[in-house]
RNA sequence: AGGGCAAUAGCUCAAUUGGCAGAGCAUCGGUCUCCAAAACCGAAGGUUGGGGGUUCAAGUCCCUCUUGCCCUG
């Protein structure tokens, strides 16, 4: 009987792209540069715990450490139980940056996003403390690390584009995308009307053309060290499995029926969090509380798949299995003063399928 | 035991009077410069429960077997 995912690519890395590497210190990294460590892979992984403790690691050489949120939804009061938000005793262990920032009727925007991150980040570097970066978006990642400019955003244009957008129907919209920016069009497809939209808004913001190509994969930042957490398919799965029942059994449902209460549905991004969503269906009276536990189940798994999708493709992650002995000091030797490199890092993430 | 109904993709179901077996979800892959836990695109997947028959042609009609559900005893 075939399992259905024996995916033997799925790891393997398309290393063809140029990066651009930030070397790592050999000497000593406290007082002498600034080392931003960012932690990445799907949801569910252990992220949150490994910066923790990696955390713990360097105050035990006496560096100071603190974590900088680099994930959408973490930045909501309230959205706790569904986010697997670090609790009261994490956070009272060492500082997270970045979380618990907006009330759940309120939108965010990656732009703001960086803005915040970076402005953590170099806070921390004032105060010789080490930013621990974490996140599973990979465009948030990348938002704070790489160059990335955002031509900025008016209300009045996107809301008449969109208003546009429904009278005019979205293939009229594109049309217009075509003519105003040829180049930008063909990198657009014609359904995608949220991007549709965004384009011809900058279009009209800036007079200039719309980029619709991701910067390239360079550092702004200095000396920053990606470390991947590289899990296989079947065991994230039932990972996301576990951790969707231990969110019902920690009162998930209830939660989102009093954040739905304090206008949850009011904000574009937070309404439509991963479980959030799903719950405001059952709440709406749309779908049964199991229909839409097992949505959450599968559009979590989905969600990992696309993460994954961003991480594989960047070649300067380094990556590590998830649940390796030691883990912890694995990493503290990729970000750690001593720049000795890892003892356990992967070759390659196809070394995963053994 | 007799009678009735059903069986189609991993799952839930479509398929005019017999005329090239489809969709949603799941799976796999891809795109991404201010909603990104978002939005969008593509691919694969079937001996139509088994066997026989009628027909130029059967998921569809006939016979039979298997399995499941319902009714009657």
């Amino acid at each position: 009987m075939p399992t259905t995912h024996s995916a033997p690519e799925f790891f393997v890395l398309q290393a063809e792209e140029k990066v651009d590497h930030a070397p790592i210190a050999a000497a000593p990294l406290r007082h002498t540069v600034h080392v931003t460590v960012v932690l990445v892979g799907p949801t569910a992984v252990g992220k949150s715990s490994l910066a923790a403790a990696l955390g713990r690691r360097y105050a035990a050489d006496g560096q100071p450490a603190e974590i900088v949120n680099a994930d959408s939804m973490l930045v909501y009061r309230g959205m706790d139980i569904g986010t697997a938000k670090p609790s009261d005793v994490e956070r009272a262990a060492i500082r997270h940056h970045v979380i618990d920032v907006l009330e759940v009727n309120e939108a965010t925007t990656v732009a703001e996003f960086q803005q915040l991150a970076r402005a953590a980040i170099a806070d921390c570097e004032a105060r010789s403390v080490i930013p621990i970066v974490v996140g599973g978006s990979a465009l948030y990642v990348r938002a704070i690390v790489d160059d990335f400019r955002f031509p900025g955003t008016d209300p009045a244009i996107r809301a008449r584009l969109e208003s546009e957008l429904s009278s005019e129907g979205a293939a009229r919209l594109y049309q217009r995308l075509m003519v105003a920016d040829p180049m930008a069009a063909r990198r657009i497809l014609p359904g995608n009307t949220r991007r549709v939209v965004r384009a011809l808004e900058v279009i009209e913001l800036t007079g200039g053309p719309f980029s619709a190509v991701l910067p390239a994969r360079r550092y702004l930042l200095q000396h920053v060290v990606q470390i991947g957490l590289a899990i296989d398919r079947a065991a994230l799965d039932a990972r996301i499995a576990a951790r969707v029942d231990a969110m019902w059994a920690a009162g998930f449902v209830a939660e989102v029926r009093q954040l739905a209460a304090a206008g949850l549905r009011e904000s574009l991004t937070a309404s439509r969090a991963l479980g959030y969503r799903q719950v405001l269906r059952f709440l709406d009276g749309e779908i049964s509380e199991a229909e839409a536990r097992e949505l959450t189940v599968a559009a979590t798994r989905k969600f990992a798949r696309r993460q994954d999708s961003w991480f594989r493709k960047d070649t300067r992650i380094s990556w590590l299995p998830y649940d390796h002995p030691e883990l912890v000091s694995d990493a503290y030797a990729l970000a750690g003063p001593t720049g000795t490199g890892p003892m356990h890092a992967l070759e390659s993430r196809s070394e995963l399928e053994d």
